[in-house]
DNA sequence: TGATTTAGATAGTTCGGCTATGTAAACTAT
DNA sequence: ATAGTTTACATAGCCGAACTATCTAAATCA
């Protein structure tokens, strides 16, 4: 049905199908924590200690934005500042035990709610799926956005 | 290759690229409209007029939310209310054609924005992309919560 | 030292999500 | 036929997450 070189119909499609999924997410989860809060504890984990600016540019939102879901996560203790002594402006953010757990809690509630919906993929879907969250994450995944200049991808931002 | 319990990691992994896939198309295109609005005028595209209520179901969100969804989008003049003769309290909601303009306006701008970082997509990768997406679409798109039975999905929704 | 740049916090707005509840139409049962 | 119930949607009110603009304080530089 889709034309093999109709990659802009197909990046459709894969950001509607995501888009709906997320709300799946959100549905069968029934999580009254929302979703920044876990893209930015589990952006956090995989990264380690970061500044707010840091962890802003990664997650992709403006800094303003990082500021208040920290202090929101410093709230619940599932992160901590650690003042930085060369750099009395700034802070690293890292993740508490308590954060750990909550994180790991939420993936496991997510994955789990989303499982019946594909309990049944057969080997080769299985595949196709693991390829392609492969592929995801290598294009997208903890990359620096267009602002943090990295030559090896100059070529894919600067298109 | 240990499935079922790979299956877990791979959502997981999954649903973080997703996020991190619409966090970089909303910042791309730095479009003012947000993504709700896209989402439901994409759905009422594909499944032609809808009331309130069925547009809320099959978007997932609540009820309420619709309403205030689709009061913006009648704003912008880009949905249209077609009152129903048999039910004075419903009413079906259909894009006006400035609505669908203006929805393949942000497709195409969105998936000009993300063609980047796929540009340079192996045949393989493509295919495997190709059958992710196809794969999402049958498990995830338009179709009712996970306690519908699986073999009469996708028929109420025409028309 | 004084000026500039940088890191982050505050202020203020908008939007999208939710629950609870109101209202009027449609249905149902007597 | 009407009273009560159910249904469809709207309204009200809350909160989180996103943004821009701006402020403060620290670091850096001339």
């Amino acid at each position: 049905m889709t034309r093999s070189t109709d990659l802009h119909t197909l990046l459709g499609d894969l950001v509607q199908a995501n888009s709906r999924l997320v709300r799946i997410a959100a549905q069968a989860t029934g999580s009254t924590e929302s979703s920044a809060t876990w893209r930015t504890l589990r952006v956090l984990q995989q990264s380690g200690p970061l500044r707010v600016g840091e962890l802003a540019a990664l997650s992709r939102v403006a800094q303003p934005t990082m500021t208040k879901i920290v202090a929101g996560l410093a709230d619940r203790g599932w992160v901590e500042r650690i003042a930085d002594p060369d750099d009395a402006r700034a802070a690293q953010i890292v993740v508490t035990p308590a954060g750990a757990t909550a994180v790991d809690g939420w993936v496991e509630e997510l994955t789990s709610a989303l499982h019946p919906y594909f309990a049944d993929l057969t080997v080769d879907e299985l595949d196709a799926l693991r390829r392609t969250v492969a592929l995801l994450q290598e294009r997208v995944e903890l990359n620096d956005p267009a602002t943090t200049d990295k030559s090896t991808r100059t070529k894919e931002l600067s298109h």
